[in-house]
RNA sequence: UGUCCCAUAGUAUAAAGGUAGUACAACAGAUUUUGAUUCUGUCUGUCGAGGUUCGAAUCCUCGUGGGACAACCA
């Protein structure tokens, strides 16, 4: 049974639309400028666009905002496309605003015909202060009177490559005094002598996005253009230029982009932490990149899980870290198999048991599965967890201390007896007794311990890399802080250990999920070589135990 | 001192004028061979003031608070 789940508000206009007979089919289409990498903000935008089109049996068309080549790459083309694809959409049509360069010249040249668009030599400081404020009109300059003949023959000569970057641009004529800003006169073509990735040196001018979205929206029949609330004051141009043109009326409608916790969600400050090397890259673990997600071992449903409960609105919103880690959590706790990995080791020797002797131990790989086991070897000296033994135990401290009991998971209930400190006073051997008739699966000891720890074998320990991720930010909400972002890069936001492993995770391939017990969720890096993985930590274990506890 | 958008628990998100619900978080209890998981429970909410109405989170007015907008960026 599945439970009737409410509309959002987008839903609720789709929905409209097709009951009134405005649409009998729907289209959308996901925008991005291949200007970086897609983050956890632009899954929202996938998810919706994507799920929306398929709920209501429509398409979703990709289409690259490639009107400005400074910054453009086909780099980025490619990691968008592999990201979204990750995700888990596929795109019924792959476009670029630059298929439509032709024709956007056209509309502009219709534009100046109808008078509604001039040549300004105006440089771009002028052109700004002659906008006004929001409280003053903008004043109207001498270009703007210019004849129709004048304006067709010098954009042609802008095209052309008759004029420098920056010597003249292309304006509609609206209205230099509307309380909006976007009316006044917006910039439809600029000058720039650049090499496009794709158009290549075809073109020395290039509309602006208000010139290109909408059209480019138009051109395609999207029924349903969906953008974020920044752009609400666009969607007056974007609805006058369509009105002007006569084109196919797309509609675009808004809603807030997801701010997270912990989180830096700008682009340019993801190139920023690229560019200086304070990452690895784009897809570094510690990036909120889908491809740093991906690294980290964040599964594509667990994005589209998380993506469809936070939710689609028009409030501003900071949601939770958590919600993403327990999106995360809940899909490996049902998947992920369990295994005994020692991250920060400390030698246990079972003083009365028996020297070179070996036992196997069968452990199950997923709670709860008796059929789905591996067997692992036991024998006098292991290795545990520093974090399992306190010298002086707090109140409530149910793990080994000395004289206290504890369970060595799936093997004996042992008994501190003592332990060795270095000269710097750091325990470097514990030493317990083991009780015989503990054994798992047949305890006859009748005893009952509170603590289970895990272990490896330090006869045949493997050993690995692990690299356990922090937040990379440490203000909970990085982009409202006051000062320099850089001031709440998490210097500890990485730490690289050598971990003690059973001798078969070896075998581990990259992309697999294991839970190291306590220490959570681990993935195989892609940088692993055969024989050799290298662990990530996808995500850690909820903490149920508070360390700051008397 | 402009125009526009928004306002429901700590965080998000529902409730098409008719019982304010759900998830995450937090807390408590039970179970547990990892203080996890699992299960049960608790906690906290309609920004304010008026108005319309039998009835308002929802509609209207005025406030208050938050956000966006003056790139030859998208």
């Amino acid at each position: 049974m599945q439970e009737e789940k409410s509309l959002n508000f987008i839903e609720e206009i789709i929905e409209e639309d097709l009951k009134s007979g405005k649409y009998t089919t729907i289209l959308t289409r996901f925008p991005p400028e291949p200007n970086g990498y897609l983050h956890i903000g632009h899954a929202k935008s996938i998810c919706l666009n994507f799920s929306l089109a398929k709920k209501y049996g429509g398409a979703t068309n990709l289409r690259f905002d490639d009107t400005n080549p400074i910054t453009e790459d086909t780099e980025y083309v490619d990691s968008i496309k592999e990201d979204i694809q990750w995700l888990g959409f596929q795109w019924v049509n792959e476009f670029y605003a630059s298929d439509y360069f032709e024709q956007l010249y056209e509309f502009a040249v219709t534009l100046i015909r109808k008078g509604l668009a001039y040549v300004d030599d105006s440089s771009s400081e002028k052109i700004a202060s002659e906008k006004g404020s929001h409280t003053e009109p903008g004043i109207e300059n001498e270009f703007r009177s210019r004849s129709i003949e004048d304006n067709l023959q010098l954009f042609e000569e802008m095209r052309n490559g008759k004029y420098e970057d920056g010597a003249k641009v292309l304006r509609a004529k609206i209205d230099m005094a509307s309380p909006n800003m976007h009316f006044r006169d917006p910039v439809m073509y600029r000058i720039k002598h650049a090499h496009h990735h794709r158009t290549g040196d075809a073109w020395c001018i290039y509309p602006m996005y208000d010139f290109a979205h909408g059209q480019s929206d138009s051109i395609e029949k999207i029924t349903h253009s969906i953008c974020t609330l920044e752009f609400i004051p666009h969607r007056p141009l974007y609805d006058w230029y369509i009105e002007h043109l006569e084109i196919f009326p797309s509609h675009q409608y808004e809603f807030a982009r997801l701010n997270m916790t912990y989180t830096v969600m700008s682009k340019r400050r993801l190139l920023q932490l690229v560019n200086e090397g304070m990452v690895n890259g784009w897809d570094d673990p510690r990036m909120p990149t889908i491809s740093g997600f991906r690294r980290k071992g964040y599964t594509p449903s667990s994005i589209r899980t998380f993506c469809d409960k936070i939710g689609v609105a028009k409030r501003d919103n900071l949601i939770d870290l958590s919600l993403l880690e327990f999106c995360i959590r809940e899909e490996l706790n049902q998947s992920a198999p369990r295994t005994m990995a020692v991250l920060n080791p400390v030698k246990l020797i079972i003083d009365n048991y028996e020297d070179g002797v070996s036992e196997e131990m069968i452990l199950e790989n997923l709670p709860n599965d008796a059929e789905n086991v591996r067997s692992v070897s036991f024998s006098k000296e292991l290795w545990i967890e520093q974090e399992d033994f306190m010298e002086e135990p707090m109140k409530k401290w149910f793990r080994l201390a000395p004289g206290q009991m504890v369970r060595l998971k799936s093997a004996y209930i042992i008994q501190c007896e003592s332990f060795k400190k270095d000269d710097s006073g750091k325990i470097i051997e514990i030493h317990a007794t083991y009780i015989p008739q503990s054994k798992s699966g047949n305890d006859t000891s009748g005893l009952k311990v509170k603590g289970t720890i895990h272990w490896v074998d330090a006869k045949n320990a493997a050993t690995a890399e692990v690299r356990l991720y922090e937040n990379l930010f440490i203000a909970e909400n990085p982009a409202a802080a006051e000062g320099d972002f850089k001031d709440y890069v998490n210097p500890h936001s990485l730490e690289i250990k050598t971990a003690f492993i059973e001798p078969q995770l070896t075998k581990a391939k990259v992309g697999e999920h294991f839970q190291f017990m306590r220490n959570g969720y681990f993935c195989v890096d892609p940088d692993s070589k055969e024989g050799q993985p290298v662990f990530n930590r996808t995500v850690g274990l909820k903490e149920g135990f508070k360390s700051t506890q008397k």
